[in-house]
DNA sequence: TTATTTATGTGAAAATTGTATCATAATTTT
DNA sequence: AAAATTATGATACAATTTTCACATAAATAA
């Protein structure tokens, strides 16, 4: 019943609207949200209907409650308790990341094998990879990020599996296959910037002609 | 003829033959490819179709020319110029991110509005955003990434529009959307995360069934 | 040399994803 | 109160993407 970007597009709705309503708006109507976000208003209301987000005919959708039901289907009731393997540079970034709090997702350590990373006592704790499973399992942690160098990210996916880690945001280059057990999303910057510079270049190709 | 994940399925390819090649390996079968990265072989095929890589029936795939069409079709002849807008705490992550320059990309400058982010002497230039469109203009830049505050990502996005850029890819979590000229394509690191939890709660409560 | 094997290349089929259409119900206008 | 308007919700349709199936060519074996 839900495909694979209806997620994310669920996201894109919720920042629409919660735009909107921080403009006074009330309600809101399909064709709203699709001419803003480049997608056709049936799918919008595709999207509404497969998650049980109900509108009224000639009257639209209430944005309150479409909000407060995006929340209800994203689990938004408790706080997401996510760790960052890997605290190098993309890893602190993340661990410093100011966006992640005001949508419930608190990270709550970090893991590197360095010693001159380790911070027990000021801020989110910085520890060592060794204490990364009995952490993760005595804090029930179900998310992590990882971002550890490209040369023991195979190591550390495994070591995170037998942590019984449900799901990773992997930035390592390392391309991952989800399991039964473990999903693992991957974000691949390098390739998103060379698949932007593929597109650039061809449209200055097309364009020569 | 290509459509929207070929790119990304090509690099992923050229990865694993890269490493197929360190181990030894001058043949590969489609399936090879296929079981790895968990598509079908016939995709794979398909996809070496539409950009001319041709094999040897029974014979299989030429990892040596495989790699060199590839690097062929992603423009890899040239070094591809890149500057970072917003010099943050990703933005100087990325800066320093050290998988760029093997695939070709190097980073030639960053741009912040904070004067004590400005660097001149060593290493790559950090300059202030009123340089940009210059510098941008004068250097034939046509590939940013973009890591502002959100408070600043309209603005820098029409700076960028104006300065004749061609692609940016955007790590704020303002959703753009492209046009006839610029392609921007998002990366929203907080919804990916929030995906990816939704994905594993809903796995979790499946189990519980 | 002929038969057999096997992986490519391709066209048809299936699956997935998104759009168009329109009857219907709620609202507004007359 | 009846008529007109209009946005939803459902379904049919279209487009895109991926897989299946198999004829064909190249390599090996007999």
């Amino acid at each position: 019943m839900t495909n694979k970007g209806q997620i994310l597009r669920l996201l894109n709705y919720k920042n629409l609207l919660k735009h909107l309503q921080s403009l006074g708006f009330k309600k809101v109507f399909s064709d709203n949200i699709s001419d803003t976000l480049e997608i056709s208003s049936s799918l919008v209301r595709k999207d509404f209907g497969n998650f049980g987000i109900t509108g009224n005919r000639k009257g639209g959708y209430d944005i309150d409650s479409i909000l407060h039901k995006i929340d209800e289907i994203l689990g938004k009731d408790e706080i997401q308790k996510v760790i960052i393997v890997g605290v190098g540079r993309i890893g602190e970034a993340l661990m410093n990341y100011q966006g992640f709090i005001k949508e419930g997702i608190q990270i709550v350590a970090g893991f590197d094998s360095e010693p001159d990373k380790f911070r027990a006592e000021s801020g989110v704790p910085i520890l060592h990879i060794d204490k990364l499973t009995d952490f993760v399992r005595e804090n029930n942690i179900r998310i992590c990020i990882l971002a550890v160098p490209q040369m023991v990210a195979k190591y550390t996916v495994d070591l995170l599996a037998a942590s019984g880690m449900g799901g990773i945001l992997n930035f390592t280059p390392i391309k991952f296959q989800s399991t039964q057990d473990l999903t693992i999303n991957n974000i691949n910057i390098v390739h998103e910037l060379e698949n932007l510079i593929y597109v650039v270049n061809k449209q200055k190709e097309n364009q020569k002609q």
